[in-house]
RNA sequence: GCCCCCGUGGCGGAACGGUAGACGCGGCGGACUCAAAAUCCGCGGCCGCAAGGCGUGGGAGUUCGAGUCUCCCCGGGGGCACCA
């Protein structure tokens, strides 16, 4: 990677020619590191069984499992140190902690390799699992590496089948014709979530609109489930329950039934009504005409004897997925010439227009228009010339209020509204539900924005639906003991469209039912069906069940989850969806997957960008002084783009392994977690790795430089008070309740800060050495203070840990005795440590800082305000005033009112 | 358009309603060195010689006291979006 400087001048020393002072006070990564995972794989210190064996509290921490794209990236590297904190510290806490990986390994990505480079998908993923597992290992996490498993294993995938079987026989899942998302580029059905401004989420090309037969997965079924069990994830990033809120959109309001005049024949049957839903019955007065949507039937039936209809409805139709459409969403209708009733309005008919602004996915695919209170309906009605009768006004308005070019859409009061007139909004929407209740014209009713979860996809490289289809007994389910349905292996990629139904052979089946020839359903599931229940079979990854009740209800919900907040939506919701159905069947007792969420920010880079848009590398730039830069070849102004995604396109990424090679993982770990916020964006700097680097190394070199000077680990603890060892000892005590809380609440940029701070308080503590009797106390407080270092540090730089408590309790040193700090406890603060002997406090003068005294804690408040009272800047500031309030927060502030 | 989040030194960022800027990066000065690197020590919001004044996007408010709480505005980011 050209942003990484070439390794000649890294460590040690010695290999770029300079004298290296002091060998054994620098800290050699590169023979530590592998050597304490070995010995950590060699103790088994991070395996569990799979039912937590009730010894401690379980603790399961889980980040997002990767896609084998072949190379780790610098947002892994991130996400695996903030679990691998997590787990580290709770295993400290006394948590039996399950923290397992694994291989998100299905996609369309293995298909293109294997059809521009003729290499098996099955292959490829394998090998590119093989480079990712060796690199991740190289970062020390503390994984319970026996669980891996790829979710392209037939154990793996054949134990979905039985899962798809299973909710197929309990109803939720069903076969049906719909319209569908189709993606031309990658030949394939989308789900609703995977559209982004009407584009394929992963070819970028516009969607087209198809009608086919699919599999859907009724998580519609649990929309109110979804919604309402957001209020029950405290431990939930609030705006990730807010798109998912947002996303299952419950709205309230009614279904209205207005019947045509003239019933007309629809293509099944005769259509005699037409029914809308809205959120506002309560302006139905203000109703100007019905609109629905160019696929509703009522559509179809005018275009069959209609041939302008039938154009509009064309037009509509090419036009609804192109880019022109969704940016210039011009209000568009024709008018059918059919007439609708009115459910409140005695003799009063309306028109019935076909709108290319309706849509047939929500709703019922039809609308009534009041043109006053809604600015599409408006709109609307100003080009076509409808009326636009007012029936809400604002309540400071009177009854000669008017709408001109904007709608009034807020609550208000209702005129013009018959039985309505002078309720307010809410008042009015109930009672006109409660005629049309009465009238039996329409019900309340509760409408959802989620759809329903197309899994069907017409691809290679994914878990194999399975079911046959068979002439006489329809779709029957595979038996379960006929899983797995394993994918063919020879298949051809060149010809496009799905190879699974080219196969020669593959899909001509007996019917498990009745035995006569049938086929085998060609379409696999969407990959994310893969990762809705990895994390549950994580807890018996081996087992001949999907799941094993013990192990699953042990060990789920996860109890922290950690990723991006790209799948805030999509793969959290499919998630949740699936534990529950499988809750419902049975399978397990959670019905929450992730009892705590954490999205983590991007990894960015600076990113240089020539006139001509030919995007630099680092190496091919000079950045100048005042920021801006030249390309080095032309000379030529380049843009400087400020912490852009990290992205191959962009030449800005930095490779994790060339990194670890230079710095070693826990330098990498240490940089991560100490730039920022892990829930922001972080900028990927080589002065801040460096800066990270110079810290491991000046810990090292203050652990090895004083261990072997420290009195025994046995050695009491003493200090007189206001001595210099009692004073580090409050500074060591003070840190362990700092940290603990710092990693508790996810700070742990803070987390390191506090540990900076307790180095260099050693550091000093080191400076003036005490003499006689105060020796020994400040040698054992200064162990105490290095021991304690070693021991906080570890969740973050696990292997630098090791190594200085190996230097501190040289017991441990190559497989000895002494235990690990993988293997110890988190240190536990003493309560009277905490606490200084005495306090600063800030003297204010009216809420103004006018003075800083030093008092013993604990002393009299009387004596403190005097002492306040006296001091000169004090006395100026009240200028002979009166004080007429004196307030005291002891240990905190003292501030006078006058 | 609707909903959510965020605005603090040159930069990343700290701060139970209680001394704003911890800690780090970069910068400056010094020590060591023939010199450099590494290391160590010191300085560091802004204005001002100083005393002091001003400072957390802007404006109001609550409070003895506001970066923090309330309201309005401005700016940035994200999500949803012909959603009836």
């Amino acid at each position: 990677m050209n942003d990484v400087p070439s390794p000649t001048d890294t460590l040690p020393a010695a290999a770029a020619g300079r004298p290296e002072p002091a060998a054994e006070l620098r800290h050699d990564f590169r023979a530590a590191e592998p050597r304490w995972q070995a010995e950590w794989e060699r103790r088994g210190c991070f395996a569990v069984p799979d039912v937590p064996d009730g010894s401690r509290p379980k603790y399961y921490v889980l980040e997002m499992f990767p896609y084998p794209s072949g190379k780790i990236h610098m947002g892994h590297v991130r996400n695996y140190t903030l679990g691998d904190v997590v787990a580290r510290y709770k295993r400290a806490r006394g948590h039996q902690v399950l923290h397992p990986m694994g291989w998100d390994a299905f996609g369309l990505p293995a298909e293109n390799a294997a059809r521009d480079r003729g290499v098996h998908p099955a292959a490829w993923t394998y090998q590119n699992i093989a480079n990712m597992r060796a690199e991740l290992k190289r970062m020390g996490l503390s994984l319970d590496w026996s669980r891996e498993f790829a979710t392209c294993d037939p154990e793996y995938y054949g134990q979905q089948q039985r899962l798809f079987v299973r909710l197929m026989r309990a109803g939720l899942v069903e076969r049906r014709e719909s319209w569908v998302n189709w993606d031309p580029v990658d030949n394939t059905v989308l789900a609703n979530e995977q559209v982004i401004d009407g584009r394929g989420w992963r070819s970028g090309a516009p969607v087209e609109k198809k009608r086919l037969s699919q599999w859907f997965f009724a998580i519609t079924k649990y929309a109110p489930a979804l919604l309402a069990a957001l209020d029950d994830l405290p431990r939930w990033p609030e705006r990730v329950k807010t798109m998912q809120a947002n996303w299952i959109g419950r709205s309230e309001g009614a279904r209205v039934r207005f019947p045509l005049v003239e019933p007309v024949a629809g293509p099944e049957g005769r259509i005699t009504e037409a029914e809308v839903f809205t959120t506002r019955p309560d302006t139905l007065f203000g109703m100007s005409f019905l609109a629905v949507a160019p696929e509703h039937p009522i559509a179809a039936a005018v275009a069959a004897r209609d041939p302008k209809a039938a154009e509009f409805v064309a037009e509509c139709r090419a036009l609804g997925t192109s880019e022109a459409a969704i940016e210039q969403a011009e209000k568009r209708g024709y008018d059918t010439g059919l007439r609708v009733a009115h459910p409140f309005i005695e003799g009063a008919t309306f028109p019935v227009w076909i709108a290319n602004f309706v849509l047939m996915e929500y709703g019922t695919g039809a609308i009534f228009a009041c043109p006053a209170g809604d600015q599409r309906d408006l709109d609307f009605a100003r080009k076509y010339g409808l009326p636009v009768l007012p029936v809400v006004r604002p309540a400071d308005a009177g009854e000669d209020f008017t709408v001109g070019d904007t709608a009034f859409t807020d609550d208000g009061i209702a005129f013009n509204s018959g039985f309505l007139d002078g309720l307010p909004t809410a008042e009015a929407k109930l009672a006109a539900i409660a005629k049309l209740e009465e009238l039996g014209a329409g019900t309340r009713v509760v409408n959802w924005r989620l759809r329903d979860w197309g899994v069907s996809r017409q691809r290679y490289w994914g878990c194999p639906i399975p079911v046959i289809h068979c002439d006489s007994c329809g779709a029957v389910p595979v038996p379960e003991d006929q899983l797995p349905v394993r994918l063919p292996e020879d298949v051809d990629f060149s010809r496009p469209g799905n190879p699974l139904d080219h196969h020669p052979t593959w899909k001509h089946v007996a019917c498990p039912s009745c035995g006569a020839p049938a086929r085998r359903e060609t379409d696999t599931c969407d990959t994310f069906v893969d990762s809705s229940w990895y994390f549950a079979r994580f807890t018996a990854p081996r087992a001949g069940e999907p799941l094993v009740r013990a192990a699953a209800d042990g060990w789920m919900p996860v109890d922290q989850y950690i990723g991006g907040i790209e799948h805030a939506i999509l793969h959290l919701l499919y998630s949740r969806f699936f534990t529950r159905a499988l809750h419902d069947t049975g399978e397990l007792a959670a019905e929450e997957p992730f009892a705590g969420l954490f999205t983590q920010g991007m990894v960015t880079h600076a990113s240089y960008r020539a006139a001509d848009g030919r995007w630099l590398y680092p190496a091919e730039v000079e950045v100048r002084a005042d920021g801006t830069a030249v390309a080095r070849e032309t000379g030529k102004a380049v843009t400087v783009g400020r912490g852009e995604k990290m992205s191959k396109s962009k030449n800005n990424t930095v490779d994790p392994g060339g990194i670890i090679d230079r710095y070693g993982a826990d330098t990498a770990r240490w940089f991560i977690l100490s730039d920022n916020p892990p829930d922001r964006d972080m900028e990927w700097s080589e002065a801040g790795v460096a800066g990270a680097s110079r810290f491991t190394q000046r810990l090292y070199r203050l652990v090895a430089g004083a261990a072997g000077g420290l009195p025994a680990p046995e050695a009491p603890l003493t200090a007189e008070p206001g001595s210099a060892a009692r004073k580090l000892r409050q500074a060591t005590h003070r840190t362990i309740a700092a940290v603990t809380e710092a990693l508790e609440g996810f700070n742990f940029n803070v987390a390191v800060a506090r540990l900076y701070e307790l180095t260099n308080a050693v550091g000093e503590a080191s400076g003036g050495e005490a003499s006689g009797d105060a020796a020994p106390a400040l040698g054992a407080a200064r162990r105490e203070a290095l021991e304690t270092l070693a021991r906080l540090s570890a969740p973050m730089m696990p292997h630098l840990a090791e190594e200085l408590w190996s230097l501190l309790r040289p017991a441990g040193r190559d497989g000895g005795a002494e235990a690990l700090v993988a293997e110890l406890d988190w240190p536990e603060a003493d309560p009277a440590l905490l606490a200084a002997d005495t306090v600063k406090l800030a003297v204010q003068v009216l809420g103004k800082l006018r003075a800083t005294i030093e008092v013993p804690v604990g002393t009299p408040e009387a004596e403190v305000l005097a002492r306040a009272e006296a001091e000169e800047n004090v006395q100026r500031a009240i200028d002979g005033r009166p004080i007429r309030k004196r307030i005291h927060v002891p240990g905190r502030i003292v501030n006078f009112v006058v």
